[in-house]
RNA sequence: GCGCGUAUUGUCUAGUGGAAGGACGGCUGACUUUCUAUCAGCAGGCCAGAGUUCGAUUCUCUGUACGCGUACCA
């Protein structure tokens, strides 16, 4: 049998390093076994996915030099790749699951559920959806579907008995189906969720080997059920560790970059990043740790790999980058790659007349384009803070800002003047006080190119950078700054 | 709260029932006009407690910490 292994990002948001990681373990896997790899977008959220965000996942992934066999992009015999196309599959079992008895319709609303979880949270009970609407009978849900009542599919849980969980990695574990909650398998929206999804196209897909962050390891036995339900064969499971933040958090955008993008803008190399991620997997004690992906593939095996979270070491990775420059590059070679850099990942022009308007001679240029290319630039108190503005009411713009970065998919010139004018009414702040301090904490100084047209092209992820370094100099939230500011955003 | 998972230096890790090894980072020195790089060296560790044992970082139990889950998000 072959072995076949797959990603499915789900397309909300900027591509995370955690994404490549798993992604590169799947891949990995796939070719140490002469499996294939298999790219499926995983777009059932409807509210949150985005085309630009798919986009920029196939951007990524291709970047780091993980080529995929089918994918939406390519194609392949098991089509398509996309969640959101292949909703007919999803209707189609889900009435085989209605059919067979193994699921049914649910009727409550949101209002009720909450009330019967904040109930259930008061008793010190654990939440758990209380099948009210498995006593209705056929005639009650044809009733109700008649009324064109908005419901839900859930699936049937058994009521005792335990799942055991079988991991490529760890001992099986055990949870009491008691503990398993009667899942969402079909939303009112028509889509299905994430774990009806997941299964179907993995078994339609042929997936052999289920590669996935540990996150996953409480819905398995969910997933194993659906396996039973359907008659189907189970694949082997293999729960990875989650990426950390150095203080063990979850690797998270307010602490620390995690956009495989904002690696390749400032300047990391692919095979650097893609080198560091497998050495999480390749326990090699002694020797050479920069490797290729090629002999990074001769000493793989998954069960190598650790299982206590490791945390994300940006240093380590800067020092196998500079590894890759030293040693891999002549210096015209470098010298290029450099000017690719600089010039080509993205598109300076959209600044040309900009920079060519402020420029008396050349030479004035390279200090005024600096910010535009530097990971870090320099800030101070002084130049952050001003008379027309609070420096506790600047902090909390900073940091409400840094929050809701996380929230904005689209990041166009305009929509980033709309939504820091919007951040700055929030806090009932003079939006022109304000651009001074915003300037100083983008570009380092007062004044210099267009703030928007800079945010934009340095991108989200450095934009969030630079306001969390702002946000640091002139005074990070306290604990209970951050609740209060929390609430806010 | 409940369930699941994990635990070797600051970080990534190797390893073992009998003096814990490598890498990044840190520090010191050599080289270099300086800073890198390079070379040489140094410091730093088995989460805690109990049990089994002649002997436990390793086995068992308990605890602690951290993470994940507890959604019509994935």
């Amino acid at each position: 049998m072959t072995v076949r292994t797959r990603i499915g990002p789900s397309p909300t948001g900027d591509p995370h390093i955690g994404t490549a990681y798993i992604a590169l373990m799947n891949y990995l896997y796939s070719k140490k076994n002469n499996g294939q790899f298999i790219l499926r977008i995983e777009d059932t959220d409807q509210a949150r996915s985005s085309q630009h965000s798919e986009a920029a996942i196939l951007e990524s992934l291709r970047w780091l030099g993980l080529e995929w066999n089918e994918g939406p992009d390519c194609g392949g015999n098991h089509g398509p790749y996309r969640q959101s196309e292949r909703l007919d599959i999803y209707r189609e079992h889900i009435s085989l699951l209605l059919e067979k008895g193994h699921a049914f319709h649910c009727f409550c609303t949101p209002e009720r559920l909450e009330n019967m979880r904040s109930e259930q949270r008061n008793n010190k009970q654990n939440t758990k959806y209380d099948g009210c609407c498995l006593a209705l009978d056929e005639k009650d849900v044809k009733r109700n579907l008649e009324k064109k009542l908005p419901y839900v599919i859930r699936m049937k849980v058994p009521v005792d008995g335990v799942c055991q969980i079988k991991d490529m990695l760890r001992d099986p574990s055990e949870i009491s189906w008691a503990l398993v909650d009667m899942q969402v398998l079909f939303k009112s929206d028509g889509y299905p969720t994430y774990h009806l999804a997941n299964v179907v196209d993995d078994h339609l897909m042929e997936i052999t080997h289920v590669i996935r962050g540990e996150e996953w390891i409480n819905s398995t036995p969910k997933h194993i059920l659906l396996y039973q339900y359907f008659g189907w064969q189970q694949p082997e499971f293999c729960h990875l560790p989650l990426l950390r933040n150095p203080d063990k958090s979850k690797l998270s955008k307010r602490k620390n970059p995690t956009g495989i993008l904002y690696f390749r803008d400032m300047g990391y190399l692919p095979e650097a990043l893609v080198n560091f991620l497998a050495l999480f997997a390749l326990s090699i004690s002694e020797g050479e740790e920069k490797r290729s992906l090629e002999l990074l593939l001769e000493d793989f095996d998954l069960k190598n790999i650790s299982l206590g979270g490791p945390v994300f070491n940006i240093e380590k990775l800067k020092w196998l980058n500079s590894r890759y420059i030293r040693d891999d590059y002549s210096a015209d070679k470098f010298i290029t790659a450099l000017q690719e850099w600089a010039l080509a990942r993205k598109d300076i022009s959209e600044l040309a007349t900009e920079i060519q308007s402020r420029t008396e001679v050349f030479a004035d240029v390279i200090p005024l384009v600096g910010f535009l290319f530097s990971a870090q630039i320099e800030v101070t108190e002084s130049n952050l803070l001003s008379k027309k503005i609070d420096r506790s009411l600047l902090r909390q713009f900073f940091y409400i800002t840094i929050t809701r970065t996380e929230k904005i998919d689209s990041w166009t010139i305009s929509g980033i003047e709309e939504f820091l004018r919007k951040n700055a009414a929030l806090l009932e702040l003079n939006f022109r006080d304000l651009i001074p301090s915003i300037y100083v904490a983008i570009t380092g100084n007062k004044q210099s190119l267009p703030l928007f047209r800079s945010m934009h092209f340095i991108g989200k992820n450095l934009t969030r950078e630079r306001l969390k370094n702002a946000l640091a100099t002139i005074g990070n939230p306290t604990k209970k700054e951050k609740k209060a500011w929390d609430k806010l955003s």
